[in-house]
DNA sequence: GCGTTAATGTTAAAATTATAACATTTAGTG
DNA sequence: CACTAAATGTTATAATTTTAACATTAACGC
């Protein structure tokens, strides 16, 4: 019967809302049925609850437990991104007060404040603010406003008002496309407004990009490339790809480009 | 050699940062390592990352995978904090705006808004906006500001206003102390702003508190019983033991209590 | 270099979890 | 009421994960 099915796992996912893992032994117990039926629950209806060694998490926990694992490549992927972060980290010092952008690229920095004694990270991004919250060493402030999902981000009216009333040390932006003629673009329109805000009010403005956004143009331009003081980048030809890419640059001077 | 192992951690965590799962497998392989080393790794040093079935998950990663298990017990302490949603649930109706309150009193509600079309919650608290960004058919308005790691919520000096600003239908309170006389309050003086808007602006104003709260002082207050319209809560006896626990309340009157 | 100790690897056994097959119960139908 | 089919339970077996013991390697001091 399909129907209590769904109630049994209403039930479940109810009961894992708030977070937290439930052995499967305690939800066959809480519906009041076999360890057997949970399981045939969980494969037969589409559902939020993924199984992992024999206990119920929510798969869809924002940033969470997803149910796809990290394979190799993707790991080898990650290294990528994690050396690029390496790079930027060492323009970080004790006591800043960082501009963290949204986007994926500079998660793997978060973890790494860690090592700091006493940091403030300034940002918009949900998953941004997830990482840092767990840090007990790092001050957060998240900007608020109405959600994003597309790009975990939140956005309103007064976000750059509240950014410049900020003491921003260095803003760490990161792009979707990044061309020395068109400028540093994103996808979404809604992350303009604290881009530019924290790229006027900080003292040091970093971009972090790996090189196969270079060339690329996306819909929103929020920056030339020169209001940049730094740009981190990941080749070692990525300043001459950028400059291979576009078309007439002589004049345009690129910043100092991290390469190591 | 502590050092090393430190360091595998460190490279997990890296990994792991971003969200997902590693197999043992792919992080033994990831620090060139055995899969033994990794497990050791992870019993000897104190460390984030938890162990699921054969898989490394962040365990601190916010109202995602603690290592705690929900116990039976725990299960059914949720239960009551279950039931006490569902009577709350009773007052929404589709299109409200709703002002969710931190704490863990009103988690339960939040899975059980996925049964609505069109939904806008406003709220002041990480857990309360991670699991309500999972939603799809909920916007989600955040409230920034600086976070607050014991209530997992945001304080800021412009909150009221960024409250007052926005049309919210329904506030859900939830309070750590209700008392007839002294009032209703809770722990964290950052939180009695939010609150105090949200009642001040709401159309309609529910406070959400299992029986034990009644009779309970805390530190901040912040409201009048009389400033709700609607008091949920989970014992039959609740009303009763309120005025038992409090000496004089002969011209108070206890709004509609609503007792399943 | 040698001996010592910590770190890591290997292997086997134990415990747990997953899968499959078949038995039993329950709900619905004529 | 008997019959059918879906749902659930039970059991055995396979696969995986965990634990423990011992072997090997690497680091360090003298």
């Amino acid at each position: 019967m399909n129907g209590r099915s769904a109630l049994r796992l209403a039930k479940l996912q109810e009961a894992l809302a708030s977070g937290g893992t439930l052995h499967l032994r305690d939800a066959a117990e809480l519906c009041d049925v076999s360890e057997m039926t949970i399981r045939r629950d969980l494969t037969t209806q589409p559902t939020a609850i993924s199984l992992l060694g024999g206990r119920l998490v929510m798969a869809n926990y924002p940033g969470v437990t997803p149910i796809y694992d990290l394979t190799e490549q993707q790991a080898s992927h990650y290294q990528a991104k994690y050396r690029l972060c390496q790079r930027a980290i060492a323009y970080i010092e004790e006591g800043d007060t960082l501009f963290i952008d949204c986007g994926s690229t500079l998660m793997p920095l978060l973890s790494q404040l860690s090592h700091f004694h006493e940091l403030t990270v300034v940002t918009y991004a949900l998953n941004v603010a997830n990482a840092v919250a767990a840090l007990p060493n790092v001050r957060l402030v998240l900007l608020g406003g109405l959600f994003y999902a597309a790009s975990q981000s939140f956005g309103s009216d007064n976000m750059a008002a509240a950014i410049e009333r900020l003491g921003i040390n260095k803003a760490l932006i990161s792009a979707a496309g990044v061309d020395l003629e068109r400028g540093v673009s994103c996808f979404h329109f809604h992350e303009v407004a604290p881009k530019q805000a924290a790229i006027a009010t900080a003292m040091q403005r970093l971009l972090v990009v790996d090189a196969s956004k270079f060339g690329v143009v996306r819909p929103a331009y929020f920056a030339a490339l020169d209001d940049f003081d730094v740009v981190v980048t990941d080749e070692e030809g990525a300043p001459q790809l950028l400059k291979s890419n576009s078309r007439v640059v002589p004049e345009i001077v690129i910043p100092s480009v991290t390469v190591a």
